[in-house]
DNA sequence: TGCGTAAATGCAAGCGCTTACATTAACCCC
DNA sequence: GGGGTTAATGTAAGCGCTTGCATTTACGCA
């Protein structure tokens, strides 16, 4: 049992099994390297005594932590949790802690809680986006600290990213929109300041309009924190102007389920009276009723690929391989086919 | 600009000031020790060099770390995100960093992510419930990590809790169940095995059961993680009996939106073939229809509140209070009143 | 038995920081 | 102007661990 004053150190173990700290910490780190009889003294030593490695120390002599740090944007929504489990499950096989750290969607605080990250000696950052300042990744250059953006997918090559193509994957899910006869799209937004994937999604629908010959420019864009109130309050705004859209997609499912709560709201019926998509395929859009139209996002599959590629970056000391996954466009009932 | 092949130490950033380790040092723990001019001097070379602090060096010259660990089942689910998105935020406020780590409902692997995060030198553990292996809690003592456990309220006073009282609360949910008229009544409880707040959940169903003199021993119970599939899954099962129940009440709100879905598959509407009642008070239970009558839990203040508390076990060293939060009863359109 | 080799273990130097204590500088007052 | 105070800074001893190198031990073979 534990002395309540004290914390053993491997001093203590090593007096107490009649060996050196040396001996003790080859037991912990590298136990071929013992031979078996004084192994099992030192293990039980270490039993006895309820020793557990100082991490700082650990950290400061070694220079491996095996811990992952990951940064989200937030908690407080499904679109990271899935994806962020995998990873940590894939993680954890291999050995690896994961910590997790949330900024809120903003800059400042996400640069704080990587220096937070990196001073606690993460091995390795997961990060949601490739967009930011430069100077952050200079510091963690400085640090050789390995980093993979996810959520996203660079084919540029300037950063390893597994994750997928907002844009095109957007523009596949207008392209059906317009297909299905619809002219009068407007689009509820996440905040494209400081998100490069909602940024992406929205180019993505723009690009689809102009090679459908529709005026790009006179789309109706509102942005707006990715939650369900706001979607709502979008929509009304939306659908009080004089010539109301005839389809309203969405940044993501969340808007899009305030959206369809808005709709309700007023009366309206989802697809008859206004058509809703999405983005992300997270359970809520199969609950609602209508389901939601949406891009499905293979979030369990780009959280163990991420895991597999950080800890390769950080293991191989590689600079790290690019993924893209393939998003599919998920038709249910609340898009309209305007042509039957 | 940071040299790519070295980080600047302590003693970097005094040679380049001129000055001591010392006195750098003192610049960035108690800048008023410091006369303005050196200072500035320090801050300067600071600057410059990009210095940022080793921290476990730091860990293990001081001990205090201003870092704060949280474990919690599980991500992939609403239910902790809100609560644990103000915790963060207070923390925040105070100087704090948040530190995250998941269980997987598995004691054994909350177990592994203590010690991983009070090796990382946390400075308190908010953990959820209660319930765990005595040992774990003399390794914590032994290290003096203050732990608070939230999501729960334990009025012995055995340990500090910040929460609501999960059996009481859904005491309340089947007294109007029953004050409904409601007879035959089922539950779809999450697994109740080391989990403290689900078997709660079940026993305050029992006990209201007994209060109406109703045959608690005859409730059937169905226990199954958390997921809605698995909700929709349990609904069918127990529909299917040959006096199907007239209500199921949900461990929670994931649990009563898989029952919900289950219940449309079947061609059963709710509530008029039969009422299904959930527990946490979820977006998702106010999104589907009918809404789910629920147990609002102040998740939002709790996690606020959980912070205050344990930042203070932290700094002032105390032992820590309890503090109990009420949940109210939200009645909505999934529960059916038998009398009218 | 003695020597060589390899395996097992010990020694001790850091890792980068904080802080008690020592030293120096600055200033005030009689 | 010397002595006493106080403020500012420097010195150096750890904090607990890993690891390169030195030393010891064990063992095989001639």
């Amino acid at each position: 049992m534990a002395d309540a004053s004290t914390v053993p150190t491997l001093d203590d173990v090593a007096r107490a099994a009649g060996v050196s700290t040396a001996t003790v910490s080859r037991c912990l780190n590298s136990p071929e390297r013992v031979v078996e009889q004084t192994r099992n003294r030192v293990m039980a030593a270490i039993e006895a005594l309820g020793y557990t490695p100082n991490f700082g120390a650990r950290v400061m002599a070694a220079k491996r932590t095996f811990t992952i740090g990951a940064i989200i944007p937030t908690m407080d929504n499904a679109i990271f949790a899935r994806g962020l489990q995998t990873f940590q499950e894939e993680l954890h096989a291999r050995g690896y802690t994961l910590l997790v750290a949330s900024s809120a969607y903003q800059p400042q605080i996400e640069e704080e809680q990587i220096r937070a990250l990196v001073a606690r000696g993460a091995d390795g950052l997961l990060l949601i986006g490739h967009d930011r300042d430069p100077a952050i990744y200079d510091y963690l250059r400085a640090r050789s600290i390995p980093v993979l953006a996810s959520w996203v997918y660079r084919p540029d090559g300037t950063q390893p990213t597994v994750g997928f193509d907002n844009r095109s994957a957007m523009r596949a899910l207008a392209r059906q929109v317009i297909a299905f006869g619809h002219r009068r799209i407007a689009m509820i937004s996440g905040i494209t300041d400081g998100n490069d994937r909602a940024a992406a999604r929205v180019a993505g629908l723009r690009e689809a309009l102009a090679e459908g010959a529709l005026d790009a420019d006179a789309l109706r864009v509102i942005e707006t924190p990715y939650e369900i109130d706001n979607g709502a309050a979008a929509l009304r705004t939306l659908m009080q102007a004089e010539t109301p859209p005839s389809v309203i997609m969405c940044g993501n499912d969340v808007l899009a389920v305030g959206a369809l709560r808005g709709a309700r709201e007023m009366g309206l019926s989802v697809p008859e009276d206004v058509s809703i998509t999405g983005f992300d395929d997270i359970e809520l859009a199969r609950i609602v009723t209508p389901q939601i139209t949406t891009v499905h996002v293979p979030h369990r599959d780009m959280g163990r690929r991420a895991a597999e590629a950080l800890i390769d970056m950080v293991e191989k000391r590689s600079a790290g391989v690019s993924l893209e996954l393939e998003c599919s466009v998920q038709m249910r009932g609340s898009l309209r086919d305007l042509r039957t």
